[in-house]
RNA sequence: GGCGAUAUAGCCAAGUGGUAAGGCACGAGUCUGCAAAACUCUGAUCCCCGGUUCGAAUCCGGGUGUCGCCUCCA
């Protein structure tokens, strides 16, 4: 079955066939590790494993290059000149290669809680920089750079087209524009490739301008190129993306190879919170740290992430988010009980959920479709170990860990209880035995005071924290 | 000001021409000493107006609302 795969570039689902043979070449822009990433990012991140999943499901091998930024770029506001890395290291008194480290390692650790297949290639900015210069000083040989007193510029005029991803018109909107032009600029949408270095600046490089620095469009080019090749299969990243970022990596491949770099750009709708914008002032820049002390597990996020199709705007609540992890834990308990069946079902039915499953993936990654039929086999009224190992089939794409469904029930259920409660729990089941359910029930609602839920079931009691 | 999305039950949402997937919540039931959990069942004609069509949530026109981008940003 051909998969579908959505392209920015000409605004079309188009049947995926690699470039070449039977592997896939994709570059995802990574992470700027210069603070935690936050549940926004990881929207991508969990879109990219998706797409890395279905497209491996399908058979194909990947070569996947993931970037690290670790070289800071301009700060937008007033602050020009100094770059997000060497702010949070001021701040936190540290070098910014410590900065980089720590939340590089921060990221990694939340990308495996999210269980999100990790690209075969991580790149780090500053292991590139001598890849980066020598694209820099091959868009200057073609002609399409120059320099002024502080950088080096891209001249978008002397490209064929300038916006190819979104509509702007680039004239149209210099009006509007909030910023001011750098008078030294050829035009207003040129861009820095390379960054003269001020003396306070600790990340520098020596090169033909001098100590200095990359632009933050010219590291992805130059490490794309490197591992993938002057034209390659897939490019994502998130819709801020498309307006910059993505348009100017176009320009640059343009500039040096006279290329659009990817064949297939893909891009991620942004995730909102309560209807808006993330945004610090809100304070409603949540990391998976922040989810995990309400109680949501970072592969409830991820499912969260699954009710919504990539391309649409997804809604973040904690009420949605916790609606996610009661999901979670029925899925795994529906599995469980599938797993434990012994009814045999029909091959033709395993074959015709698998088609529709199949269907729904390779159609440019629906995944909440995918979901529901998922669903619909997880209520079965047959319960089939054969169901079981479907859904374990499926979890291949779906990367929620469904095989240790029972560990996570069990580690849900063990709590390391106080000496106290421990007592408490005790004595209530002596009154439960002699069906003292005036007492039982004083002691349950005495837990409660002290923040534990207690629940009987079949095999005794559970107890939980509030 | 320019560009672009989007509007589907209480909430999150799938569906892009043939009479509305799924999840959560609510309600009812089964179970249970009770409660909870679990399981089963239950709900919408798709922002408004007009048009095209045998037929539209789905296409076209107009309106209204919301969101995003145009500056770093997943």
């Amino acid at each position: 079955m051909k998969i579908k795969l959505y392209n920015t570039l000409n605004k079309q689902k188009n049947d995926f066939v690699p470039l070449e043979g039977n592997e896939v070449r994709i570059y995802s822009c990574g992470p700027t590790v210069y603070s935690y990433a936050h549940i926004g990012n990881f929207r991508t991140y969990v879109f990219m494993d998706s797409l890395r999943r279905v497209l491996k499901y399908s058979g194909y091998t990947l070569k996947h290059v993931m970037n690290i930024t670790d070289v800071g770029h301009l700060e937008s506001d007033a602050d020009e000149g100094e770059d997000k890395m060497l702010k949070a290291a001021r701040k936190e008194q540290k070098s910014p290669y410590e900065i980089a480290e720590f939340y590089t390692k921060a990221f990694f650790k939340d990308m495996d809680k999210l269980n999100i297949d990790k690209p075969e290639i991580i790149a780090k900015a500053t292991e590139h920089i001598p890849e980066m210069l020598e694209f820099a000083k091959k868009i200057v040989e073609n002609g399409y750079g120059y320099e002024t007193s502080t950088a080096i510029y891209f001249d978008v005029s002397k490209l064929d087209k300038y916006p190819v991803l979104s509509n702007r018109n680039v004239d149209d909107q210099i009006a509007g524009a909030r910023v001011d032009v750098d008078p030294e600029k050829r035009n207003p949408y040129d861009f820095a490739i390379w960054i003269k270095a001020p003396e306070s600046h600790i990340m520098k490089w020596d090169s033909p301008w001098g100590l200095s620095y990359p632009g933050w469009h010219l590291e992805c080019s130059a490490m794309s190129q490197k591992y993938l090749g002057e034209v390659f299969d897939i490019h994502t990243g998130g819709v801020d993306h498309i307006p910059t970022h993505h348009e100017n990596e176009i320009a640059q491949s343009k500039g040096a190879f006279g290329k659009v770099p990817a064949k297939t750009w893909m891009h991620v709708e942004f995730l909102q919170v309560d209807g808006g914008k993330m945004s610090k002032s809100l304070g409603n820049v949540y990391t998976i740290s922040d989810l995990e002390r309400k109680g949501i597990e970072p592969l409830a996020y991820k499912l969260f992430c699954y009710t919504a199709h990539y391309r649409t705007k997804l809604n973040f609540t904690f009420e949605g988010a916790l609606a996610s992890q009661k999901a979670l834990n029925r899925l795994r308990e529906g599995y469980i009980r599938h797993k434990k069946g012994n009814d045999n079902v029909e091959e033709s039915l395993i074959k015709e959920y698998k088609n529709k499953f199949l269907e729904a993936i390779n159609d440019d990654l629906n995944i909440p479709l995918a979901m529901g039929i998922i669903w619909e086999l997880v209520r079965s009224e047959v319960k089939s170990n054969k169901i079981a190992d479907l859904l374990i089939d499926f979890d291949q794409v779906l990367g929620l860990d469904l095989i240790n469904s029972e560990k996570y029930i069990e580690s849900q259920k063990k709590l390391e209880l106080p000496e106290e409660i421990k007592q408490l729990l005790e004595k209530r089941k002596r009154a439960r035995e002699e069906k003292n359910w005036k007492l039982s029930d004083e002691i349950r609602d005495n837990l409660k005071e002290k923040g534990y839920v207690v629940k009987d079931t079949k095999d005794g009691m559970t107890v939980e924290k509030i």
